[in-house]
DNA sequence: TCTGGGGTCCTAGGACCC
DNA sequence: TCTGGGGTCCTAGGACCC
């Protein structure tokens, strides 16, 4: 490693996660809740009740039935076991008398507004990583900060300090901020200190603090990926970064392998992108029973035809008007299958989407029970520039789409 | 009583064109 | 009869992330 480069890099990348972030919000609302066990996610309605000496009453993990996923836990309800993405039936067996709230996006998305718009205050280069998240290039405020004898990144740190703070004041709700030369190790440093962390690093501490994290806790090596590492004797990201590219070539791709290498040993070229258009727009639901294609025809029809109303009105909402619609059935065995249709005309509205959704549920398998049926709108273009209007596409292959060789 | 809903990106095969 | 190579578009599935 350059010395030089490790002291002074030639990048200062941020990333903010806002901590334990719809659970904290529901806590500004509900402060009597504040240092217990609290829990966000399912469907069915369980909004507290108000009783008439404005206090609450919440319901509890213990008395939910029904098909939903914790969204958040706050961090004593961490301490029982639960986490996000586990099933609400089995999170009450490890925290019975855990709050339950259901989720208000809206309120979380006005909150992400709040928290954004403060931070771009200070930083404006931010790229959005979902509701809660971003990565901030603080590179030329860095340069443009004095960095003191004594703590090399005092700049860096009081810039950072500055955000954590401001987001505080606008929301009321804390962060943690990982800084480092990219958004690889941003990313990872962001956790170390949770919740109202500020972790900063260069190249200098990867064998001290990155080497010893599990593989696992990289952004792109999931579930299947650890596990075939662990069946290869490879646990942390410095076992990683003490294998042979060719190695990891062999096991994981040309591709994959080789980015298993680079970023074990910290190395992430990517920019910090502060816009992006959407690819795809979608709606999909789970069932509260399983429902079976020729059986529960009718009830299908109609959520179907929702989905797709949705569709519609999201993708109007947006401005965009999408070329190619899919469908996503997932079986009462979780396995999940998609089909898509690619149009000779743009589609905006919810008969178009219909039509060309149904089309597509027509290639599909129906003879299993469904438990989640999703509708898709791709290949988006601004409503308002659309690069061809549909009757000046191309003859030839307007000619094929007629006759169905698509 | 297992396992939500919204996304992105990658791979791989086939059709088709030059 | 058998034979290229590159490029784009479309489709299906899967891993992964928040």
């Amino acid at each position: 490693m350059n010395e030089a480069e490790a002291k002074s890099p030639s990048r200062w990348i941020a990333h903010l996660d806002m901590d334990a972030f719809y659970a904290s919000v529901e806590l500004l609302r509900y402060p009597e809740l504040r240092g217990k066990p609290v829990v966000v996610g399912g469907r069915r309605a369980h909004a507290p009740d108000q009783l008439a000496n404005g206090s609450h009453k919440f319901a509890r993990l213990r008395d939910y039935a029904g098909r939903g996923v914790i969204t958040t836990a706050t961090y004593e309800a961490r301490a029982l076991g639960v986490h996000s993405g586990m099933g609400l039936m089995k999170a009450a067996a490890l925290a019975p008398e855990a709050a339950l709230l259901p989720a208000d996006f809206d309120q979380y998305r006005d909150y992400s507004r709040q928290f954004k718009t403060a931070v771009r205050d200070i930083a404006p280069q931010i790229e959005n990583r979902g509701i809660d998240e971003i990565y901030i290039d603080l590179t030329e405020l860095a340069v443009a900060d004095d960095a003191s004898d004594t703590d090399p990144y005092s700049g860096i740190r009081d810039i950072a300090l500055r955000i954590k703070s401001r987001v505080h004041k606008a929301t009321g709700l804390t962060c943690s901020i990982g800084v480092s030369p990219n958004k690889l190790l941003s990313k990872l440093c962001s956790e170390l200190e949770k919740p109202n962390g500020l972790t900063i690093i260069t190249m200098a501490d990867l064998p001290g603090r990155i080497w010893p994290l599990p593989a696992s806790r990289i952004n792109g090596i999931g579930p299947k990926a650890s596990e075939k590492l662990a069946s290869l004797g490879i646990n942390t990201i410095g076992e990683l970064a003490a294998s042979e590219v060719i190695w990891l070539k062999q096991h994981f791709g040309p591709n994959y392998g080789a980015w298993l290498h680079r970023v074990a040993h910290g190395r992430d070229e990517r920019p910090v992108v502060t816009y992006s258009e959407p690819k795809s727009i979608s709606r999909e639901t789970t069932f509260e029973r399983d429902l079976h294609p020729r059986h529960d025809r009718e009830e299908l029809g109609k959520l179907f035809t929702r989905l797709c109303e949705q569709l519609a009105s999201d993708l109007q909402r947006k401005g965009y008007a999408a070329k190619t619609i899919g469908v996503k059935l997932r079986f009462d065995d979780f396995k999940i299958v998609t089909r898509v249709l690619t149009a000779n005309t743009w589609i905006k509205d919810a008969t178009g989407i219909r039509h060309w959704a149904g089309r597509a549920l027509k290639k599909a398998p129906l003879e299993q029970k469904l438990r989640l049926l999703g509708v898709r709108a791709e290949n988006l273009y601004a409503a308002d520039a659309l690069p061809l209007p549909a009757e000046d596409m191309d003859q030839e292959r307007h000619d094929q789409l007629s006759l169905g060789l698509y």
